[in-house]
RNA sequence: GCGCCGGUAGCUCAACUGGAUAGAGCAUCGGACUUCGGAUCCGACGGUUGGGGGUUCAAAUCCCUCCCGGCGCGCCA
């Protein structure tokens, strides 16, 4: 929403050239470090475009705007742009004290429907730590795409079919294993979890416990009464387990048909690629050539014992999407290594000559690795990856128990008066904040790096940090009512400092961080231009401590309430960033 | 071997997709009229952007090549 400050800049600029508009805004950048300036036009493409030096053309520019009164200087090829504290605060606050959470809403998605495929885990075992990035990105795009006008679908594909559950139910069988003995368990999905290694282990020894387990996959498949129910009664309880952590995290779904439901709808999918001649068969296993669009090597589609592969599976799954929510966009959110298999899936849809082929996107993303203190023998302290199958298995609910406890930990020993119930929600918010944060704030292609010190520093690039700046915007409110309970209506004009300039300019670009991360998919974006913003704020309100002439609760109530604004508008701007980026913000902490 | 990620300050990351003197946080060092929440702020120190070539007025960014790390590459998902 800087454009509302840019524009009758532009709009000079552009007429005296005798450009578009837009040619001239799409030009409009922030000026590097040290430039005095709020912001900057290279003039390299316009001046060549008009056939003059771009040090020249700044000049020129400069010149011509300051017969309109906007305070232009030409550095080399660029022209800075400073602009008067009195007019940002005008014209910003002027929309901003009304609507503030304007600065974080677009309508780039206005009349579209994206389906956003997350998390997805498998089910009769525990969410581990490294879920929390599907998840929680997942979570981020969602909200994003919201406040970018978007009707969001959020979908649970869960893991729910396969062969795994042919071995758990004859494990439960040959272990007499009853219900009272599931409910009776302190924790079901370790139960579960429990039974799937013994019954993994036997089947090593015995082999009689393969077929076994490859008896009642069959009976699975076939609709078997006993088998179904047990199946279901796994399902339940892993919903359940899942449904919990998900509560932690604030997130919910739409949708959470699983693999099984598309178990009968592959045949179809199947018998289209067959008929249409794309198939072979090639070393007895059914596949579709892609070579034509580039592939080195053909898309495995059936086994050669006839089961079906995954590929299918999310072609049958997507043809349902598209029937029931006709998307602009489909988004799967599943990690970089799995890359090939999207490629290849969606290079299907696009031979059969899918309507939706080129709008699904894979949004991929780095592995989580920790911080290992202590390794082993011979090996050096480093990070690592999250142990998967051998090696303790980091839940995700444990870290998020930890954290709790760390940040519970923080607050009872900063704020004493902060106690009981209210505690336990903050010591959530802000502990379930922090790794969620350190999950966001960068890049999502890159691995993310995980220590609990790291996450839970209340100082830095952190979400303790953004939450902490959010309550001091709230307690310098509630303080606001007591000190000026007659105060007037803020005139914004009063706004003249350059601190609480440059708030309101870090507040003004939210909105380009917005689109950047929707058309990107990358919550960090928004989450650095949060972190700028939020900077912003403690450099303003830690002014007022060093000189009271910049106090937002000062002796003149008009001004105090103008000042007021500015905090009203910053913190419902701040605590809508946290939201979309999926931490809450607390009043205090 | 092929493909995909990544390599930027001691550490963790940015850089608005080709623009200024490559910026932050942490760590280290030095400061802030005792504070509307100091869980803060200001400053200093710290760089041959993995190496080498090329394109361009301009390259961390694009092209070529080599090196290092991670992950994929037919019957799991």
């Amino acid at each position: 929403m800087l454009d509302l400050i840019t524009a009758p800049l532009v709009a000079h600029i552009a007429a005296h050239l005798g450009v578009p508009a837009s040619a001239i805004s799409a030009l409009i950048t922030t000026p590097a470090k040290g430039v005095q300036g709020d912001v900057a036009i290279p003039c390299y493409q316009l001046a060549k475009a008009r056939g003059t030096s771009p040090p020249a053309l700044a000049t020129e520019l400069a010149a011509m705007l300051a017969t309109t009164g906007i305070q232009a200087t030409p550095v080399g090829p660029f022209l800075n742009v400073t602009f008067a504290p009195t007019q940002v605060a005008t014209t910003l606050l002027g929309v901003l004290a009304q609507a503030p959470l304007t600065a974080l809403r677009t309508s780039l998605g206005a009349g579209k429907t994206a389906c956003i495929d997350f998390s997805s885990p498998n089910i009769a075992k525990h969410l581990a730590f490294h879920h929390i990035r599907s998840t929680m990105i997942g979570n981020a795009l969602a909200r994003l795409y919201e406040a970018a006008g978007y009707r969001v679908v959020r979908i649970n594909f869960l893991g729910d079919w396969g062969t795994a559950f042919g071995k758990l139910i004859a494990g439960w069988k040959r272990d007499q294993l009853t219900l009272a003995d599931l409910a009776g368990s302190a924790d079901k999905v370790t139960f579960l979890h429990d039974l799937y290694v013994r019954i993994s282990n036997a089947a090593k020894q015995d082999a009689g416990v393969e077929v076994e387990a490859r008896h009642w996959s069959k009976r699975l498949e076939d609709g078997d009464a006993e088998a179904r129910h047990l199946w279901q009664l796994f399902k339940d309880v892993s919903l359940q387990e899942f449904k919990r952590v998900y509560a932690l995290l604030g997130v919910d779904f739409d949708s959470w048909k699983g693999e099984a439901f598309y178990e009968d709808k592959m045949g179809p999918v199947l018998s289209e690629l067959e008929g249409k001649g794309l198939t072979k068969l090639d070393q007895g296993a059914l596949v579709v050539d892609l070579s034509s669009l580039g592939f080195k090597k053909p898309a495995l589609l059936k086994r050669a014992d006839g089961g079906t592969l995954y590929a299918t599976r999310d072609l049958a799954a997507c043809d349902d999407r598209w029937k029931d929510y006709q998307f602009d966009r489909s988004l799967y959110v599943v990690d970089l290594g799995q890359a090939l298999h999207f490629k290849e899936w969606f290079a299907i849809a696009r031979l059969l000559g899918r309507p939706y082929a080129d709008r699904l996107r894979h949004i991929g993303f780095g592995i989580v690795l920790m911080w290992n203190d202590d390794p082993g023998e011979g090996q050096q302290p480093g990070w690592a990856r999250v142990a998967t199958r051998k090696g303790k298995v980091m839940l995700l609910r444990e870290v998020l128990e930890e954290a709790i406890d760390r940040a519970r930990a923080v607050i009872a020993e900063k704020n004493e008066e902060i106690i009981g119930e209210e505690r336990e929600r903050i010591a959530i918010a802000v502990g379930v904040g922090a790794v969620v944060f350190n999950d966001l704030k960068s890049g999502r292609t890159n691995d993310v790096k995980f220590r609990f010190e790291d996450a839970l520093r209340f100082d830095g690039e952190t979400g303790p940090y953004l939450q902490f700046a959010h309550a001091r915007l709230c307690s310098i409110e509630r303080k606001f009512s007591e000190a000026h309970p007659h105060a007037p209506n803020g005139d914004h004009s009063l706004l003249t400092r350059e601190d609480e300039k440059q708030v309101l300019l870090a507040i003004a670009r939210l909105r380009a961080a917005l689109e950047r991360s929707v058309e990107s998919d990358e919550p960090s974006t928004l989450a650095s231009a949060l972190l700028a913003m939020a900077g912003q704020v403690a450099s303003w309100l830690t002014n007022g401590n060093h000189d009271h002439d910049a106090r937002i609760l000062c002796a003149d109530s008009g001004l105090s309430a103008a000042r007021l604004a500015l905090v009203r508008c910053s913190r419902a701007c701040l605590g809508e960033g946290l939201r979309l980026i999926g931490l809450q913000a607390p009043e205090r902490m």
